[in-house]
DNA sequence: GGGTTATATAACCGCAAGAGAATGTAGCGC
DNA sequence: GCGCTACATTCTCTTGCGGTTATATAACCC
């Protein structure tokens, strides 16, 4: 699961700027604003996540977006992502049905009136 | 962004865990299997990040799934989703506007040491 | 109140990741 | 060939994070 590697805000900058168009890791060190090497370190992590392919030309290389792997966590999403469509009446359904009041302290289970 | 928030597999297994019901701390410590502070701790930054919500119950906490602000990384997602489907035609059709330098731009795309 | 349960916090440790400097390497122009 | 450009890799350092044990806190039961 790459979501490690998007743990790093610089890399998805990276995917970002990627976005756009394909650019040389010099330009991508430039507009990040860090060194040369650190940018071909990133740059290598998001290769070994699949999620940058490399174009060799001459001595440049081009960085192009490969987004499939992003599928991976558009999956891990999915099963979350009708909740915060009808969140207030599913959970708060889901919630009626557990232990509540505070206050009251023997009484653990509140009836839900359904 | 909740990105190093999901980073940890654990964290995204005390969701997995937290989307089919509430769980209290000591029922997810068993099923996690790691101490009861590693679990506190974990619980501590899904909070932080609002990823989750406790409700107290006498000395037992029941902790809930707040899916919202997975609606970020649903967002940041947004502009990629359509790419993996289209991807193809897409991609290959933005690499053709790139400078592939015509007069060798097949011969040296092979990888000799890498 | 005393003891127990349930959880949080603190303190500490080990490791891995990110940053920078130095170096290695491939391809170009001359 | 030589030097230069563009990039990768290696090394070291430091920081942060995840893990544990030990301790603190709060509410229950007796």
């Amino acid at each position: 699961m790459p979501f490690d590697v998007l743990a790093e805000p610089v890399r998805r900058q990276i995917l970002d700027l990627l976005r756009e168009r394909p650019r040389m890791v010099g330009e991508l060190t430039e507009t990040l604003g860090l060194s040369q090497p650190g940018t071909s370190k990133h740059l290598r992590v998001l290769r070994d996540a699949g999620l940058v392919r490399v174009r060799r030309d001459a001595q440049r290389r081009w960085y192009e977006l490969n987004p499939e792997p992003l599928r991976h966590i558009d999956e891990w999403l999915t099963p979350y992502r009708w909740m915060w469509d009808s969140r207030l009446d599913a959970l708060e359904r889901h919630l009626d049905t557990m232990p509540d009041e505070p206050e009251h302290s023997g009484d653990d289970q509140r009836d839900p009136h359904e």
